[in-house]
DNA sequence: ATATTAAATAATAATGATTACTATTACTGA
DNA sequence: TCAGTAATAGTAATCATTATTATTTAATAT
């Protein structure tokens, strides 16, 4: 945990906003003026992979990060691009036009994320290989 | 309708497998040879602007492309990245790892999209100028 | 404390996806 | 036939992200 991180982290729970690389680079410059935007992307993939927050791809190009790692379903503005958090339990019906945080909903969107059984049926190879080797020595 | 946008289009009603840009390029090149990169992006923006098509952020920086452009649900693997289309309601608890299509399900995003207050307080805003503009002449 | 090693950084270059530009081509209607 | 318009191919530019590398920092052993 270097300072460089340290402060990533701090900046990103302060907000609420799902700021992109590029905002979280600006917020952390105001503390750390010499931290260059490569460390800013290293340190946001790493604590994603470390489960710390989360990388959010619901925009069009550019990535948002999340300092709430927990799964939680967002609301976007389709005008302005805004990302907010929606306290939302998936259980009833989502459809139509219902009304949250001030929000006009006109959609959603539902994406799961798995494997696929061609990925699992190489990952059982890959096991029974690794056992192979083992009970060789 | 151009011919090259009728073949992209065509092309795109064949699979079921989202593409992106790039491949949907490949896609088409096999029938007009001389069309270019940027032709395919403009004509899937505008597709996807008709509603004739569908532009998914679920990846990460690529944007894929769905010939369906009904709102429906998506599964991804998280090994090789495939997308496919899955029957779901959302109605009940979709919660822990249920088995369909083979895929090992391991989460879920949801997304709402709409338009939030401020920006429905602006149109609201826009639209009494419209009228004030009307009721001059 | 000092030298040694490894890890992380800042600065910069490179890549990849997308968009912008421009001259040319294809269509449309007098 | 002949403008006038819209779309295209080819290319350059932009933007987000990743890779590279020399330098700095931190940790460890002497
Ligand atoms: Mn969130
Ligand atoms: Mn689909
Ligand atoms: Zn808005
Ligand atoms: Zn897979």
């Amino acid at each position: 945990m270097t300072k460089q991180r340290k402060v990533i982290l701090e900046e990103l729970h302060k907000v609420t906003s799902h700021p992109t690389a590029d905002m979280v680079y600006e917020m952390v410059r105001k503390r750390l003026p010499h931290i260059s935007l490569g460390t800013v992307y290293r340190n946001l993939e790493d604590l994603a992979d470390q489960g710390e927050i989360r990388k959010l791809s619901i925009d069009g190009t550019r990535m948002r990060f999340d300092g709430n790692p927990e799964e939680h379903t967002h609301i976007r503005c389709i005008v302005c691009g805004r990302v907010d958090d929606i306290h939302f339990a998936p259980t009833v019906s989502m459809q139509d036009s219902i009304s949250d945080n001030g929000y006009k909903i006109l959609g959603h969107k539902l994406e799961f994320y798995g494997k696929c059984s061609e990925c699992r049926k190489k990952d059982e190879i890959m096991k029974a290989k690794e056992k192979k080797r083992k009970s060789k020595d």
